[in-house]
DNA sequence: CATAACCTTTGACTGTAGTCAAAGGATTGT
DNA sequence: ACAATCCTTTGACTACAGTCAAAGGTTATG
């Protein structure tokens, strides 16, 4: 990777503390008004009906501290507690009417907040800023994003494949056959890759490189997660592929999709891929694609 | 001025809480280390020499607090605490050089955190960032200055009328007269206007209406602050001074500018100014021009 | 020159955030 | 059926953030 530059450093850094101090403050100042930061966004984190244990992920919160801090929402009638019907264990939180009106209460004042220094502006400079900052929280999104290998058996890969496998079965008319998703051996050791890409711990997209033949090989299964869809990242993970393509020795990847994955075939189109003839009998697949690949030298 | 959307409030706050929740949350963790968040923020205001009073009103803070809290920057021997040479009851806090090694090392941490976030991110990705969050930073910072109109006797008018005759004066070769600037009385009343754009309660810019003759009106000193310029804040001074010529029954503005100020003559022309030949004989304009008002009624 | 206003220090608090460990009920694996 | 594990509650703390009021020295003001 190129070095990051000192002047880039300090326009970020620039960027967070203005922030930070000007919005961010304000924000955790006004958002409360008379109660807690931490009982406050315990109640907005709360929604409609969570488990503690999901909330103490979630917030990363003690497990007696929240406890005690459910406590005295439950003490001012803002929630409401009960067992876990299918495990005892757990206590699921939801909000009683009060606690709505109080969370809708809290919306209300942090809307007017932002359309308060919304008002500023001209129509047009609230375009714009709109777009910037929508561009900044999908770069942002993106940069805290990595992938990684895994084993192809592992239980990130599967669930991704499973959400590939509805994802598509959902989209095609013809439905999908989840026995035509690759097998663990055939992303293992020299055979092949399996990437997943991880977003703050889950994973949200995922890409199969396998042997073809020698010196091919074939990308498969490159799918991201509806929500982190227009930040870029498939065409990281075709990039990580192709990284673990070149390691490999193969001068050639080849792949086919789906005449309706419009978006997936001008992507690999701008990512340096032709359209070739039909390569394989793949039961899903109406357009095949083929890029070489330079030496690691270059 | 148009209400705004509540999908641009909605994205603007989705913004916020990503941003506080991944960025604002971990700098303040990382950044103090070892040391409590006041102390580091203290610590990073300091900087050469500051006043304890003005450090309270930069941060806020609450006299007895900060008082601690100096005292125990003191004790570790970070800062040196001494009497202002012209006032002795304020104290002058600056830091020691085991002090400034301690805030090299925190501005080596949050740099290295920016620059862990941006090496995600491809050359191309962080201009892109750099590029949406400066257009955000400058937006946002535009949004909270507010225009005003004071008396052109008040203290704030006089400061920014001196500080547009010392840049004016640093700029023109032949210097700059400060008897040339407008009188209170033309300013005040129905005779014309004095507007002054603050931000954070500090003023950072100025504009001057006054009457010509029957109709017509003209724009003297609109002056931005260098730490305020690129905002567009010119432009919205150049707003506010038309609606107090409007509401005054003016149809026609002219002012003179100087030909070495060439951003200021593409700026009014962009605002729909358009060149005139001369209608005064004023010692430091050499380019003049006028703009038509519309009616209120428009 | 007295008095008001100002800046800092000190003492005495309060509330919030957060940690750690022990304990008890519920569930899972063997 | 027994042990290990899991989730929550409770008690006992610590540290940080912040407020209020009294007091003492210093400077401006009439």
């Amino acid at each position: 990777m190129d070095p990051v530059s000192t002047e880039q450093v300090a326009e970020f850094r620039r960027f967070n503390r203005y922030f930070t101090r000007r919005i961010g403050a304000l924000d955790d100042h006004y958002l409360g008004q008379d109660r807690p930061l931490g009982e406050a966004r315990l109640l907005f984190e709360i929604g409609e009906g969570v488990s503690l244990r999901e909330l103490r992920g979630r917030l990363g919160l003690d497990a007696g501290y929240l406890s005690r801090m459910t406590k005295t929402l439950q003490a001012q009638g803002l929630v409401r507690v009960s067992v876990h019907p299918g495990d005892s264990r757990l206590r699921v939180v939801e909000l009683t009417r009060a606690g709505r009106v109080e969370l809708a209460e809290q919306n209300r004042r942090a809307d007017a907040l932002a359309a308060g220094l919304l008002e500023g502006l001209s129509g047009p400079q609230r375009d714009r800023l709109t777009e910037a900052i929508g561009t900044a929280q999908r770069l942002l999104r993106l940069a805290g994003i990595t992938v990684t290998r895994v084993d192809g058996a592992a239980p990130d890969a599967r669930a991704c494949l499973d959400a590939y496998a509805a994802d598509i079965d959902a989209r095609f008319p013809e439905g999908f056959d989840p026995s035509d998703l690759v097998r663990p051996e055939e992303v293992s050791g020299d055979a092949g890759a399996f990437l997943v890409a991880y977003e703050e711990g889950r994973p949200v997209g995922c890409g199969a490189l396998r042997r073809l033949e020698p010196g091919i090989g074939e990308l498969r299964h490159v799918w991201v997660h509806p929500d982190a869809r227009r930040l870029g990242l498939a065409r990281r993970l075709l990039a990580a592929l192709e990284t673990e393509a070149t390691t490999r020795g193969l001068t050639t990847l080849r792949l086919d999709t789906h005449a309706s994955l419009t978006e997936a075939r001008a992507m690999y189109r701008a990512c340096g891929y032709t359209e070739i003839p039909p390569y394989s009998e793949h039961v899903y697949g109406d357009h095949w694609f083929e890029k070489r690949l330079h030496p690691p030298g270059n």
